[in-house]
DNA sequence: GATTAACCCTACTAATTCAGTAGACTATAT
DNA sequence: ATATAGTCTACTGAATTAGTAGGGTTAATC
């Protein structure tokens, strides 16, 4: 249940990126050096963040990404599952189900209903931070939430 | 975010031992049998809950295993950290955490918010549903969960 | 007390995934 | 023109995963 290097990068890219592209187009090269992130595997990721059309990119000098849509309206969960693929915690809860499982054991049936729950638990917590949130001041500081 | 086969077959194994061990001991190779899991497979699984106290085991003829606990004295969270470590979606969340990351740049703790948020849902959930409430009967259904 | 059903445990391995590198190409501001 | 910055594919070494192999030990039963 742990998120993987690209994942994690990603999402602490993109806060990144939301803090400054205020100032216009962000070069890739910024964003690694301030993160610690290879700048090639960065690339990479921020490929797939494009291809997901979380960011949009300015070639040329003076280029660089900037966020596709406002930072209210990008979630981490889906910064996670541009990266991550489906949130599933098992296979066959993932819809192009073709791995290990397809519910052909009888019991499975009785653990598939955690599986469901974790997963709508997970998605709902993700899809429900923005950047903004994460950036700007945390929506759910007025709700006085207990942790 | 995706369990592996162990947590996943754990978990399935675990359903299947509280669903048959009021008839005594009930030996590995029924389980696997019966889960189409590897035998060889799942008895190093089963090594693991043991060792967790979850589960204890009768050697011998008509030997087996049975749960170390009442069933519904055993979550989910804990079949699932005993065969996948401490649950936490970033290593330095998890405590002995000497991995890829040590929260050593800034913009880090703009998203550790999320993967506390994160860890504390997914163990609040996973521990708050017990074997029993799988196989007995969900004690969720008396108050009509959305979903 | 031999047999045998069952658990106990370590070590190995093939396949996959992960994290990262390399390198060549394309667009554009100056 | 040239420098800057994104685009894209392919490769690689290390780690993890999923599973095998095979030799133990324990104890019920004949």
């Amino acid at each position: 249940m742990r998120l993987s290097a690209k994942g994690e990068y990603g999402v602490r890219a993109m806060i990144s990126l939301t803090l400054e592209e205020s100032g216009g187009p962000v070069p890739l090269r910024n964003i690694a050096e301030k993160e610690g992130i290879s700048e090639q595997f960065l690339e990479q990721i921020f490929l797939e963040l494009r291809r997901a059309e979380l960011i949009k990119s300015v070639r040329g000098p003076r280029g660089g990404y900037l966020l596709a849509r406002n930072s209210a309206e990008i979630s981490i969960g889906e910064i996670v599952e541009a990266l991550e693929g489906p949130i599933a915690p098992v296979d066959c809860l993932a819809q192009e189900g073709s791995g290990r499982n397809r519910c052909e054991h009888v019991r499975k049936c009785l653990s598939i209903d955690v599986w469901i729950k974790l997963r709508d638990a997970v998605k709902g917590l993700l899809d429900g931070i923005s950047l903004a949130d994460l950036c700007f001041g945390e929506k759910a500081e007025k709700t006085t939430a207990m942790v």
